[in-house]
DNA sequence: TTGATTGCAAACGGTTTGCATGGGA
DNA sequence: TCCCATGCAAACCGTTTGCAATCAA
């Protein structure tokens, strides 16, 4: 259901992987997390625990999470978001601040793939609400 | 319904724009486009026909079409796509080739975005499919 | 005439790559 | 030991910006 060592240590089992001290750190870092953070975002937080984490460690960890399936990407605009909820659930982005929330499943109603298509193999779907979030809808 | 030079007319007649041969051009090259094209696809359209035209002016054209409503922009990993098809759709991108098409609105039952929201004010949502297209289908 | 629009090229931000060094298994 | 993983910096790609020249209204 969500990201943890030991999913990463049974991954690294599988593929003879390494276990290395960045790695932990920046999984303990996604973990943790309930904000979708950016690449960007992850390596700052690494960096606070770990110092001297290259951008490049970063990324290739996450591609590789990722391809595992251990965790989920979220596109917005140009950017990349990451979540470590790996849960069926939707989410919303906020027009203001760009911040993802998560969204429970059931609001949107089920969608049969099969009905869906027309030439197409269609294998899975994402819904992505927009508006404005609670914090921002305050302040202005 | 969709993008036409009629309706850019009136645009810029409203807002004191000009209708340089450029911007012709660009939007005659998507009022006939039906394959989501990227900025860098319209560039190089526009160029076939209307060489000399800029990246900065095809951009700046994009962005002018898309905050009047007369294009949708769907933004797929770090690529955005422009789609002059105005009328209520959900897409499909193919994850072989990233081909982006349309599918019917009604393939998904209407979400009643007031039940959707936690904390949050939701104005919008929208649906993307995945899958491989007919054609990626065949091929392999 | 005049302000909107253009082309160019440089800057930008996020991501990727190449390569020599370093460190888990 | 051996290869995977790392750090660094440069390259990359799509997009944006600054500015002087140009052109539709």
């Amino acid at each position: 259901m969500r990201l943890s060592q030991q999913k990463v240590r049974t991954l690294a089992a599988e593929r003879g992987l390494k276990l290395t001290p960045q790695r932990r750190a920046i999984v303990e870092c996604l973990e943790g997390a309930f904000n979708h953070p950016t690449a960007e975002e992850v390596f700052v937080a690494v960096n606070r625990r770990f110092p001297l984490t290259s951008r490049a460690t970063v990324y290739n960890t996450l591609h590789l999470l990722k391809e595992a399936d251990l965790i989920r990407e979220i596109a917005r605009d140009g950017v990349v978001h990451f979540d470590p909820n790996l849960g069926p659930h939707h989410h919303f982005i906020c027009r203001a601040c760009g911040k993802v929330e998560d969204l429970p499943w059931d609001v949107v109603k089920p969608i049969n793939l099969s009905e869906v298509a027309g030439q197409q193999r269609v294998e899975s779907f994402d819904v992505t609400f927009q508006g404005v979030c609670a914090t921002c809808d305050a302040r202005d």
